[in-house]
DNA sequence: TATTTGGTTGTTTTT
DNA sequence: CAACCAAATA
């Protein structure tokens, strides 16, 4: 341990912490266990780096998994350096990407106040672009293609590539992708937009085209930090490695068991094989976990062991014993919410200092925040959620922020669609269909072509007041916005679409909205560009406030709008929990089929990745720990029934405590019998009625089936939980088939 | 051109 | 049980 002696960064550091601390030149591994201090690590190393090696600020660059992991990690090292680390960067891999495509995106042929396109506006794009090629969105799903686009770019095979690579393929659907990829690029470029993956992908391809700005910006950050490093996907490593490659002064923190993202590119062998691809690198281990009580520790660590494809290593609790943890099973979702709430009410009640913003629940999917946010509505106790119907998705936001988009860059086009007839300005879709026409042969942008719309053949002249009107309000903003600060220019759009009047005659929904609008602007009213630490001083004058919004809004993560102060619970799911941490961790819907969730089974790894999630949550935890399963649950519309997880299993029963909520441990359900109660309770028969009609498949292995197309068969064997109950049948003309029960409707062929 | 209706569809996780 | 979309009607 280093004492007090020690410069405030070193203080109280362990073996380990130290040597990675003090580490000074050459590649550094540190493979850091749930809650071992590799935030202290990070900021200990930056600030030893500049106090103890005299390293400027301005040659350091650290890569951060979240914004606000970003400010904090600013923060910290702010405090403890007693002066801010001007001129370093930090920021996420796209805000980091950004921020160079702002300062070089002419070299590649786009305009420096580019629009950053979100997964919606994406989407919609790829829509638009299969409709010019004619395949029709039913058949080939745009989403699905969408997401065949980003898997692709995050590998970092442009649309080119990937046609060169898919030309003979018979798959009619790879195909496609390539001709929707090529367009869909075309069209971002027409925009002068960049998507998601564009942030992460066009800094590789600035960097390998042009020499000259990759020599200097090696020059620049000569010392290279990245944390959560075992997320990072193939653009994300190569944009380090071109970076790092001519000094090797990379750091980079990370943990195997908590790689939870390769759904999406991320790529666990590139910090697997750090020291493959950087020879010589010093390798750190963390592994001592300061978090978490060894009772906490010990069901995480049974836990994450039940994966084969690991590096062994354990990781030891600092802090002894613990309260056990809490197993409890729940009738139904409502059920389970209820206990959740009651539990956290009695916790505080009966604990001095411990409060709600001490409490988190955490879920798997989005979708159980319903039932939860419900229940802490009914008990009137604050809660926050993080995620789901995200703030900046809400419609009456983006309507919001596509006239503000199509200020900062008149060649958004999506943004140009989706605002020209919102409010209603008669611009319906012939009118628009003829402006688009005349605007391409013109060869202008939209907005130009509004503004000259008595000019456009075909249109009826509600249409050109309308389109004229719209064309001079852009025209206008466009003027405040250089003038004014962007919460000004904001009010000044709302008041002049009277978009607070139209929201309100919508119905019910429209007060929230209304709402959301003014929370918009309240926030945008104390935006301040210099704090956003999105650009460096000196480049300020170049880029509108408007535009330095506008990107930090893009970048904006659920978890960055998290409010750690507020005296409220938090719910979000378990991929947001990652980095986080609570006194009181809740890990909710601990049932086969949703957590593990059943698609899980099907991809090679699937279980793992989701196991190393449930590892994530339960480390999350403090002091306290307690899960929940429910036996039933509504699911997309139908009922469930749902048994516990297997993953619990793993866990040694003396660190757990069995329970029941009230509902079930009053007696009334379950109903051992079956049928001992019927017609007394209405409950009980309906539980009865799930048993015979979703639970048990009815079916045992040797039985005799009929099925409708098939014919006669033998059962096989029964897999699967719930909805997602499968059955295999050996058809006696067709052969082995495995079928979803749920559509199969298998009849028993008596004899 | 705007609004309403009904039908279809899909739910994993997110920068 | 949404949200989204296409067709039908005002």
């Amino acid at each position: 341990m280093h004492d007090s002696r020690s410069p405030p960064h070193l203080a109280g550091l362990n073996t380990h912490q130290f040597e990675a601390t003090s580490h000074f030149e050459g590649p550094l591994l540190v493979l850091a266990g749930a809650g071992s201090g590799k935030t202290r690590v990070l900021t200990a190393r930056v600030c030893h780096l500049i106090q103890e090696y005299g390293i400027p600020p301005t040659q350091i660059l650290a890569v951060t998994f979240t914004n606000k992991a970003a400010g904090e990690m600013r923060e910290r090292i702010t405090k403890l350096l007693g002066s801010e680390p001007t001129g370093m960067w930090i920021g996420t891999f796209h805000s980091v990407g950004a921020r160079l495509l702002r300062r070089h995106a002419d070299r590649l042929g786009w305009d420096r106040g580019f629009s950053i396109f979100d997964s919606d506006q994406s989407l919609r794009l790829v829509k638009t672009v299969q409709e010019e090629l004619g395949l029709d969105p039913k058949r080939w799903n745009p989403k699905a293609i969408r997401i065949e686009i980003s898997n692709s770019k995050n590998q970092l095979q442009d649309d080119k590539i990937f046609q060169q690579e898919t030309q003979g393929s018979f798959d009619l659907f790879v195909r496609n992708v390539g001709q929707v990829f090529s367009g869909y690029q075309k069209a971002l470029r027409a925009q002068n937009a960049f998507d998601f993956d564009d942030l992460l992908m066009k800094p590789v391809e600035l960097f390998e085209g042009q020499q000259d700005l990759l020599e200097s910006y090696r020059e620049r950050f000569s010392f290279i930090l990245v944390d959560e490093y075992q997320d990072t996907n193939r653009a994300q490593f190569r944009f380090v490695e071109l970076l790092a490659r001519a000094h090797e002064n990379l750091m980079v923190v990370g943990d195997p068991d908590q790689s939870i993202y390769a759904w999406r590119g991320a790529d666990i062998r590139n910090i697997l094989d750090f020291e493959t691809a950087f020879p010589g690198a010093r390798v750190v281990p963390l592994e001592i976990n300061y978090r978490s009580t060894e009772r906490i520790l010990g069901a995480a660590n049974a836990v994450i062991s039940e994966n084969v494809n690991r590096p062994e290593k354990i990781l030891r609790a600092s802090r002894k014993g613990g309260e056990k943890i809490t197993l409890v099973e729940t009738s139904d979702e409502k059920d389970e919410a209820r206990w959740i709430v009651s539990q956290i009410e009695s916790r505080i009640q009966s604990t001095p200092g411990l409060s709600s913003r001490d409490c988190a629940v955490l879920y798997r999917t989005n979708a159980q925040a319903r039932a939860l946010e419900d229940a802490f509505l009914r008990a009137r106790m604050p809660y926050q959620v993080v995620g789901g119907v995200r703030f900046y998705q809400r419609r009456e936001i983006q309507d919001v922020l596509a006239y503000l988009r199509l200020v900062s860059n008149p060649r958004d086009r999506t943004a140009f669609d989706r605002i020209v007839n919102y409010p209603r300005r008669g611009v319906g879709h012939t009118t628009h269909e003829h402006l688009v026409r005349w605007a391409l042969d013109e060869d202008m942008t939209l907005l130009e072509a509004a503004r000259r719309a008595d000019e456009v053949p075909g249109i009826r002249t509600v249409g050109v007041r309308g389109l004229k009107r719209f064309a001079d309000l852009i025209r206008r903003l466009s003027a405040r916005a250089a003038q004014v600060g962007i919460g000004e220019v904001l009010e000044e759009l709302v008041e002049d679409i009277d978009l607070i009047r139209h929201l309100r005659e919508e119905g019910p929904d429209g007060e929230d909205r209304v709402r959301n609008v003014t929370e918009l602007i309240t926030g945008t009213l104390d935006f301040n560009p210099t704090l956003a630490r999105s650009i460096e001083l000196e480049e300020m004058g170049t880029f509108t406030e408007l535009d330095l919004f506008l990107q930090d809004v893009a970048l904006i993560a659920d978890v960055d709008r998290l409010d750690p102060g507020s005296e409220t619970v938090t719910l979000m799911t378990l991929h947001n929990a990652k980095g986080l941490e609570f006194g009181l961790v809740f890990i909710a819907g601990l049932e086969e089929g949703l957590f593990p969730l059943s698609r899980a089974y099907d991809e090679a790894d699937g279980l793992e990745e989701e196991r190393r999630l449930f590892y994530v949550g339960i480390t999350r935890a403090e002091d306290k720990l307690f899960m929940s399963w429910a036996r039933h649950r509504r699911r997309a519309g139908d009922f469930t029934h749902g048994s516990l997880s297997s993953f619990v299993s793993a866990i040694p029963d003396k660190l757990l405590e069995h329970g029941k909520s009230g509902r079930l441990s009053r007696g009334r359900y379950p109903n051992p019998l079956g049928v001992q109660y019927r017609g007394r309770e209405t409950e009980h028969e309906e539980d009865v009625a799930f048993d015979m009609n979703q639970d048990s498949p009815g079916f045992v292995p040797g039985e005799r089936v009929m099925h409708e197309t098939f014919g006669a068969g033998a059962v096989m064997e029964i897999s699967g939980f719930g909805r997602d109950l499968k059955v295999k049948v050996n058809f006696d003309d067709v052969g082995e088939k495995k079928l979803l029960l749920r559509y199969a409707r298998l009849e028993k062929d008596w004899p």
